[in-house]
DNA sequence: ATTTATCTACGAAAATATTCGTAATAAAAT
DNA sequence: ATTTTATTACGAATATTTTCGTAGATAAAT
């Protein structure tokens, strides 16, 4: 058994995580229809080949071996939905990016973001606050 | 020829690039033993086997090839230094990340940093710099 | 009742990434 | 001079991730 803070889903398992997380229980029908969705969006108009229905459907087995997702029958068809919470994973793998790809400098991470993203004047009121509260605690 | 800003970096690739990075040049050996270093460093006191000489020529290799890296033959072995720059690869990568696990939203990823990694006042001091930078292009 | 559509299960192919063994060569050590 | 050590090249084995084809079951449509 492996403890759910060291799963670390694939890129294929997150796309179908931020689905379930968005729409709590789906079919494997919904979950594939909303990848082939984004997949549209998405650039590369050219070349993208829809997911086949199958493949989803396998993901989806796979994670729920795994449990990364639960499943309920509801009559001939399963419901899924995620069994890790979306802020748990997001910091497991913010984690894990940061120390690969900025040696571990969460801070380096922050300017960087701020410095070349969109952010509008809302957000930097929040992130302000989150500031004036970090530098609180730090006071102490 | 791809283009360099589409060029998405392996996991072990850009373990490489981190010490390249670090180096500026190195040779096939001077890397093979960063790499068994940093594996020292890191977690996994137990069943972590060394990564083998050959193991990491092959990888220098492939990425010469796909032009991360360049080389020079200096006497009888290569020099190898990164061909991409690294905060422009951070930048790709971040913008990939952000896409994948929150949803694009780049402020998310921030709050989310600093609402649970360690920051330092210094560091705080830095970040508020930068807003009231980016508050003023804002305010025009 | 029969056919068609839709679902799950699952093995296995395909694609991608990583690791390593072996050969050829050249330098260094003896 | 011979042996040992260190280097590159590269095919191929492993490992991991993703995709798909096929079979069997059940519901829906005709």
């Amino acid at each position: 058994m492996e403890s759910i803070q060291s799963i670390k889903p694939t890129e294929s398992e997150l796309e179908i995580l931020q689905i379930l997380w968005q729409l709590g229980k789906a079919t494997v029908r919904q979950v594939n229809d909303e990848l082939r969705e984004a997949a549209q969006r998405n650039a590369a108009r050219s070349k993208m080949k829809d997911v086949g229905y199958t493949t989803t459907l396998k993901l989806l087995q796979i994670m729920n071996v795994k449990n990364i997702v639960s499943r309920t029958e509801e009559g001939r068809y399963h419901l899924y939905k995620a069994a890790i919470g979306e802020e748990q994973t997001q910091q497991l793998l913010l984690g894990k990016f940061v120390d690969a790809t900025f040696r571990g400098s969460a801070m380096k991470l922050v300017m960087q973001t701020l410095g070349n993203q969109d952010v509008s004047m809302d957000e930097l009121e929040e992130i302000k606050k989150l500031i004036a509260e970090k530098e609180r605690s730090l006071g102490l």
